[in-house]
RNA sequence: GCGUUCGUAGCUCAAUGGAUAGAGCAUCUGACUUCGGAUCAGAGGGUUGGGGGUUCGAGUCCCUCCGAGCGCGCCA
């Protein structure tokens, strides 16, 4: 209830602020969402502790006082001191109005706008992305979308992993099986195989092993036929990794890969520049930093290492140098990190070398999104039968296949053509939306029947909603336009449930983007679903009893169909039309 | 050992420091001559891991204990 709350609040605190001159700072004004009213203001609460008088008094005063007219119909104190509101019915007819001619749906754009970087998916190169791969990509395609509808500038980056010392066997391993063959190999999508038979005969054979080293040495001292071998890999992964992209349906592309190797040439600086700040102390041989805070198993200061002992470089100093090149060339002010939480204190290390070193001027700044495991149905780490990893592509088929099944059963009338589209975009979203619908901290469970099923928190169960809305207008034989200039009444309960929650878009969209919590966008739309099933059960919209609460009713399912595709498109999920 | 994340109904999950901790599944009871029953209405089910503390008010913040996961020097 944006606009709503925002009025509320506007008055609450000029109130108060007349009232209690010297009181009126950092008070709780806000109007927030209330089971027992429309909305609840506690804001006497707080106040009456402040100015030691009776919290209930305290409240009663603001009531009899406040002046909400055209706002709210009623103000009552309740409880030990809670303001409630009840809405103005014709001021929410009103709101609903102006949102539904607003094809942002009541989503305001940001105040200013960030350059925001979003690091996710990175899978690797030559390697198959399983289920690990799932929620970086799943969780960062949805903050890009978000980051985008209010207007940020967003800069996607996956950052894959086309550098280090497993392509001297990887290439090695592309030399005996011939280019051909060996992209042969790869392009059927095994990257799993060629992966395992280098590191079978690296660790077997003592003559490939000493190749794979000279390869190494080769690829890093820019030998021009190990780049050119180098370079087919990674265009054979990249091709891989954009199938698979296709499937999930996310917004990655070519031009979003950025490998490890495209930092090379700033590794050099990095070192200069930490040892210009006199960060940098040399220790076993190795160039480190002891950024302060960090310590060990022994309960000594925790080096970073810049530089091996070897001098090598390693994955902090590519972490390193892409923060000052995320910094200083694409200017960005917010650098996202979807990355698991395992990688927690090698992201905070390399936040706080950053910030010693001064390459985090404000506004800049790094947030870690982190996020929990994929478990099995044993709580244990999602594992296939053969106790390896899930292939990422294996697990999206079935999903699909399983969604296809499921259509056929439950809808034998759609064609087969269409039931395929449908299929995708019911089982791909439901694994997507498994994956975002909980506190993307925790671990979660991975279970076919729950994201499948349409009942409960599920993609099926909302994509279901918005079907039967299409399909309301489609037996009406109506434009969705048609419906958006209708006066709206909101005389019956669950009519005026549905349209409170409606008004309340704006506010969920930017809660779970303030948090980076997509769930919190699912569970709005989630209740967004079950007010709607709600409404459609207890108020005929097509055999309404005037021509008038039919119009009113065919508006409030409009944007309750919009706001739910509006709000699954922000979480990288599609609704059919027909399922 | 140190650090970190987590612990909520039988199960899977919600809950800006706000009222009687909410959903779904499962269980039980109802509702189809009606816009897609792929649904809806209702019932039972809780010492929010234990114990302290802060607060007008704690699942939420602090301390402590218990339990689980993860991390902790040259892999990424």
């Amino acid at each position: 209830m944006p606009e709503a709350a925002t009025a509320v609040v506007e008055r609450v605190t000029a109130l108060i602020a007349r009232l209690h001159p010297n009181m009126s700072d950092d008070l709780d004004t806000a109007a927030r969402p209330s089971e027992h009213a429309d909305a609840q203001v506690n804001v006497a609460l707080g106040l009456a502790k402040r100015i030691g008088k009776n919290p209930r008094e305290v409240a009663q005063q603001i009531a009899d006082q406040l002046d909400l007219t055209g706002i709210c119909s009623k103000v009552e104190v309740a409880g030990p001191g809670f303001l409630n509101l009840t809405y103005d019915d014709v001021y929410l007819a009103r709101l609903l109005k102006e949102v539904a001619a607003d094809s942002r749906l009541g989503v305001h754009r940001a105040e200013t706008v960030e350059t925001v970087v979003i690091d996710y998916s990175a899978p690797n190169v030559a390697k198959e992305m399983h289920v690990g791969h799932l929620r970086s990509t799943v969780i960062g395609d949805a903050l890009v979308r978000m980051c985008e509808a209010v207007g940020h500038t967003v800069i996607r980056e996956n950052h894959i992993g086309d550098w280090g010392t497993p392509f001297g066997m990887l290439i090695e391993h592309l030399v005996d099986l011939g280019e051909v063959g060996a992209a042969r190999e790869l392009s059927v999508g095994d990257l799993d195989g060629f992966y395992k038979q280098a590191r079978a005969k690296f660790d077997a054979l003592p003559e490939f092993q000493e190749r794979a080293r000279a390869r190494v040495v080769a690829l890093q001292g820019g030998d021009t036929d190990t780049l050119r071998l180098w370079q087919l890999l990674v265009a054979e992964s990249a091709r891989y990794f954009a199938t698979v992209y296709e499937k999930l349906a996310v917004r990655l592309t070519d031009a979003d890969l950025r490998g490890e190797s495209a930092y090379n040439e700033l590794l050099v600086k990095v070192v200069e520049r930490l040892g210009a700040a006199k960060l940098l102390t040399t220790s076993d041989g190795a160039e480190v930093v002891f950024p302060a805070g960090f310590t060990n198993r022994e309960n000594e200061p925790l080096p970073l290492i810049i530089r091996k002992q070897d001098g090598g470089y390693n994955y902090a100093t590519s972490d390193l140098a892409c923060v000052i090149d995320r910094v200083e060339r694409l200017r960005a002010t917010l650098m996202l990190y979807v990355v698991g939480s395992p990688q927690a204190q090698h992201l905070a290390m390399i936040e706080a070398v950053a910030t010693d070193a001064g390459w985090l001027p404000s506004p800049a700044r790094m947030v870690h999104v982190a996020f929990g495991s994929v478990l099995g149905n044993d709580r244990k780490m999602l594992k296939s039968r053969t106790g390896e990893s899930v292939k990422l592509v294996e697990l999206l088929d079935e999903a699909v296949q399983r969604a296809a099944a499921s259509v056929a059963e439950k809808n034998p009338e759609l064609p087969e053509a269409q039931r395929n589209i449908v299929a995708r975009m019911i089982g791909i979203g439901a694994v997507k939306y498994s994956d975002l619908s909980s506190d993307r901290v925790k671990d979660y469970v991975f279970e076919w029947e729950r994201m499948l099923s349409f009942d409960g928190n599920t993609a099926p169960y909302l994509q279901y909603a918005h079907a039967r809305i299409c399909s309301i207008f489609r037996r009406a034989d109506l434009a969705r336009e048609s419906a958006r200039a209708a006066a709206i009444s909101l005389d019956h309960p669950s009519e005026r449930a549905l349209a409170l929650w409606l008004l309340q878009y704006d506010s969920a969209v930017w809660d779970a983007l303030e948090r980076y919590s997509p769930h919190r966008l699912c569970t709005y739309l989630y209740e967004l679903s079950t007010r709607y099933t709600s409404f459609y059960e207890q108020c005929p919209v097509l055999k309404a009893e005037s021509d008038a609460v039919r119009a009113s009713r065919l508006a409030l399912c409009d944007l309750s169909a919009r706001i739910l595709a509006d709000g699954l498109a922000l979480l990288g999920i599609q609704t059919p039309e027909q399922m």
